[in-house]
This record gives C-alpha cells, structure tokens and sequence, in this order.
DNA sequence: TGAAATATTAACCTTATAGTTAAATCAAAT
DNA sequence: ATTTGATTTAACTATAAGGTTAATATTTCA
C-alpha cells in the first residue's frame, strides 16, 4: 500500500463531501467531485464504485455527526436547564461550523424517505424518555411536560437554532438590510411591495 | 385560438409545479412534467420555451404565493397579539396545504442566491418599520423590541412554525413511533442508539 | 531486483435528457 | 369547403453524465 493511497481517498471523500453538500445529490456531477480531489473519474469508480456509494458513505458520515452531537442530552451529569444551555451552546456553534449540514439532511431524506427508517430504526425511544424521566422526572411534572409535549418542545427548540441556519442566505440578506435601517436614511418610500420575509 | 388552449397550458404548468416542488430543478425531468400533465416534451417548450422559463414561470407564482400570505402583518385593523394569533393560524393553514412549498424556496433560494437579491429588492424594510412603529410603538416598547430583535423574533416565529413542514417525514415517523411509546410494552431494552432527531 | 499488488490515466461506451424539427391535426374565419 | 394560424405529435439530435476498460505507472515485499 503507498504512502499516498489513503490520501488519495480521503481527498475523494472530502471533495464528494463538499460537493454534495453544496449541491445535494442530484445536482453533484462525479467530474466536479474529481475536479475538487485533484483527479479523474475513474478514480472516484475505483474507490467508491458509484455515485450511489459514494453519497451513501458521505451521508452515514455526515449523518452520525450531526446526530452524534445530541449524545450529552442523556447524560446524568447535567440539570436540565444545563442540557438546554448546552445545546444551544454547542450545538449552533456545531453549526457555524457546518452550516449546509442540516439542509443536506432534510433535503436527502426527503429525497429518500426510507432513509429515515434506518437512522430512526436505531432509537428506543421508551428507553429514551424513560432515561430522561428518571433524570429530570421531577422539573417534567414540574412543566407539565409528557412524551407528547416533550416532542412538541424538542422540536421547537430544534427549529429556531436550526431554522436560521437552512434559511441562511436568506437571513443573511434581510440582515444586512435591517442593519442598514439604524443608520441609512431611506431615499425613497415609494412602492412597499407585501413581502416581509 | 381554440377551446383548449388555456387548459393544456395550464395542466402544463400544475404539472410542472407539482414536480418542480415535489423533486426540486435539478431532480425534475421535462418528461415526468408532460407525462403528468398528460401531453409530451415537445408541448413544453411549445408553451414555456425552456426548463429554465418554465422553472421560473413555476417559481415567480409560488414565492408570491407564499409571500403574499404576510401581508396581514402590515394591516392596521389588527393589534400585536391578533397578529400573532392571526399568523399562527392562516400560515400553518396554509403549508398544511401546501407542505413542501417553504422547503421548495429555501433550496432554489440556495441554488440560485440571485434570485434572493430580486425577491428582497422590492421591500423598503424602513418603511415597513416605520409601518409597524407605528401602529404597535408601544408594545415594542413594552417588549423592548428594537428593529434588530423584531427581525430575531420574526425569525423565531418563522422557524417554529415552517420547520415542522421542513422535515415533515423525519418528523412524521418520529411522530408515529413517540405514540407508540404510551400504548406499547418495550420488547427490547438493548443498544440505544445516541441519536435523538 | 523483479514479480505481484495496487494506483492512476486517458480514451471509450451507454444512457438519459434537454431541446429541435417537420409534418399532421384541428378550430375558426372567410 | 378552403385557407390560415395555432396546436399537437413522433421522430430525431446533441450533449452531458455516469460508468467501464485496458494500458501504464507506482509501490510493496519476497
């Protein structure tokens, strides 16, 4: 095996990680992925087989890594209150890091949904809340929270730290707007179109 | 011009809006469009010219569409909070129709970043705070709402309400297993994945 | 070293897809 | 009914994209 073999490789894995992140399965071209790694065609084959095993390898990655940062919300270590402030803490600090990660996400298991069978096939979630009951059973009751709720909460907490991040090019723009607003004098406040957003 | 015209043109472009949501532009072909719409290529170009003119065609009507539904925001009949109830109520109506619409704008938003510059060039964001000091000074004030965090929370809003139709699946099989967790008895405790959503 | 295993390249193949064309059909007005 | 212009169809073209192959280069190790 050469020196340069895993290298090699893992240039290929990068480049097609970039790639189809940036644009998603159907818009990722092989020779663009090649072009990124420094190399030809044939060796994304070679290595990967197809573009099918390629994505599939990239998207397990990516997948786990994401899904991996969740990991310290069954920790016994930390209050619940801590839990929240870690999450958001790291978890948008995650994303600043990879900011197409979450869309990548949504869009590919809406392109296939048996995806998600497989990722979620892996959760006991009885197991889940119960660890979680036993942990923070007490501040539950407290805020009249049930597995239903608990849900519910969890997939508002997931939206807003999320959300700004799928919409980025759009927030970013009203952004620079907005900020304009505080020191720029409008030149003209002619046509308002309805749009807000 | 015959009886027909308006509709074939029509059931082209219902065709083609359903398939460019459903699968996005890249993952849409000129085929499954006339094969939905019952006719073939040939009448695609007939009546749109391109992909490309008939992808817009599809996109200029759905983001006025969904952007058209903010307008009550701006009306003076309403207070703050019949605002909010107001938004809650007719926008999750509305993606309860029209579920793939947001995530539809995000990705094209993405893939063509111009198209933001057009959509937003028609807003005069002065105006329309000027427009909401206006009419609900006060409670901005009492909220300590600056023009900066009126645009956190409108995003906050935005996120809590669009990201559940983001990732409707994932959501949706979350959904089904989370229920199953009040009626049914765990078969097995076994290895729990650290994957929460 | 030199044979075997592994890596790399360029040229080629096949299929899928956007787009074209030219002929056929149809509706309506003269 | 005939002409005219719009509509529709099927067959075709060009190209882009995924994938293959066979020949060449490089590394490893007996």
């Amino acid at each position: 095996m050469k020196a340069s073999d895993i290298q090699t490789e893992d240039k290929i894995f990068e480049a097609a990680t970039e790639v189809f992140q940036e644009k998603g399965y159907d818009g990722t071209r092989m020779h663009d992925i090649a072009q990124k790694a420094g190399t030809n065609k044939a060796l994304l084959h070679y290595y990967f087989r197809s573009k099918d095993a390629l994505f599939e390898a990239v998207f397990q990655k990516l997948a786990s890594k994401l899904f991996s940062k969740f990991t310290p919300i069954l920790s016994p270590e930390l209050s619940l209150e801590e839990k929240l402030h870690f999450f958001f803490r790291e978890h948008i600090e995650f994303l600043k890091e990879n900011p197409r990660l979450p869309f990548f996400i949504i869009n590919e298991l809406n392109r296939k949904p048996e995806r998600i069978q497989r990722l979620i096939r892996n959760i006991d979630f009885k197991l889940f809340y119960k660890t979680l009951s036993e942990q923070h059973g007490k501040e539950f009751e407290k805020y009249d929270i049930t597995p239903d709720s608990l849900l519910q909460i969890m997939t508002s907490i997931a939206a807003i730290s999320i959300f700004p991040f799928i919409g980025k090019n759009f927030s970013k723009s009203l952004w620079r707007i907005s900020t304009k607003i505080s020191t720029n004098i409008s030149k003209k406040e002619k046509n308002l179109h309805p749009i807000l957003f």
